[in-house]
DNA sequence: TGTACATCAGTGAACGCGCGTTCACTGATGTAC
DNA sequence: TGTACATCAGTGAACGCGCGTTCACTGATGTAC
């Protein structure tokens, strides 16, 4: 049925294993579950057997690992590419929280395999304590540092940070698991937060 | 291997459908996994052969509903009784936030299957705008109704109480899906949440 | 430049497994005469 | 009170399915002489 794929070229290994994680990728984005995504179902969206996966990848797990392991590079470089876009401290939290949020809902399943699955069998480098040291969150304690700089507050960067990274999360996973709640526009809700957070923890008016 | 269970009389066929239930809940919560529950699983457990399921539920599916049903009217009572018992309107904000986060934490995968899961194949019941009509949100606004008079807000008590469902929701889930995250005490954070909620919504000191 | 050969990417067939569900049945229970 | 019978809760065996993974293989590619 399909037209036979090309057999790669000694040297091509690496395209067909970017080609087996991007199916992979849009597997788990298409049908909206990890589990619904089979090595069958990646192999024939490549146009390959389910054997010549295993070339490529130890095992199924490693694959999904791999694939969760790019969204978690890209959530960090959107957040890294906004947050360079502001000068103000309180403008950068704010755009901060709107761009986590907009990953979350531009790739919700991506987003559902970050933060809202189960954490068994999540390899080293996404242990939920590696998380809390990693580019991402330590990006957003440097923020909340910046506005508590010139803001003032006496309470310490990290918890706040926590706090707001909780807040958002809060906002995200909702609104990709309840689509259909009576929500108000995403981009009230975020504002609304972000400025509760704001007053509610920098006494700003 | 297991006794032979002594077959029900004609009219306790509820005792096994409530069996039934109970082992699909335990179940649940111990392979914290809704996919790792087998028909096979329940009935071994309940010390029936596979079919005799199909006595008491259409298919899986609808067996799964049920313990979610359960779940959702069980958290409701928690939070009707919990909120019963603050005469304060502040306080009773805060006890039904701290209600809220520990009955998630205390059942987990309860939690999981109500607000973190997949939106797709819900029953109409647990629709997520049925949902905002249901008891445990509305008696979330009326909290808010009332605090918003005692201490005064010019915002929509809806639009409050959305907000703090999704900060109250951010604490539970992030708990749940990253434990080992380095988090502050469950009571500081969801009192800290709480007090910059109050703080930040109806300026208060 | 031409030929023999080693490499290795990908194939085709099969494995064992656990799943949800169906089906004809069995045999204890309760009922009608 | 005793017997024949209908009911129906639960059984045992089997179905078809899709899965992850393994295995011996094929045949194009690049290399050494």
């Amino acid at each position: 049925m399909t037209p036979p794929r090309p057999r790669s070229a000694r040297g091509d290994g690496p395209a067909l294993r970017h080609e087996i994680l991007d199916a992979t990728e849009d597997l788990l984005i298409e049908t909206g579950s990890e589990d619904a995504v089979s090595i069958r179902a990646v192999a024939g969206r490549v146009g390959v057997t389910p054997p010549a996966i295993y070339r490529h990848f130890p095992d199924k797990q490693s694959l999904l690992f791999e694939v969760c392991s790019l969204q978690f590079t890209r959530l960090g470089e959107h957040l890294d590419a906004v947050m360079a876009m502001e000068a103000d401290a309180t403008a950068r939290l704010e755009a901060c929280g709107r761009a986590y949020v907009d990953f979350g809902l531009a790739h919700p399943e991506a987003y559902r395999i970050m933060f809202m699955g189960r954490s068994d069998g999540t390899p080293d480098a996404h242990r939920d304590d590696v998380l809390a040291a990693a580019g991402p969150f330590m990006a957003l304690v440097d923020v909340v540092t910046d506005v508590a700089g010139e803001l003032g507050s006496e309470r310490e960067p990290l918890a706040i940070a926590t706090v707001l990274w909780t807040a958002m999360h809060g906002i995200t996973s909702l609104l990709i698991s309840k689509p259909n709640f009576p929500w108000p526009p995403v981009d009230e809700l975020v504002a609304e937060v972000c400025a509760t957070h704001l007053r509610g923890t920098f006494g700003q008016e």
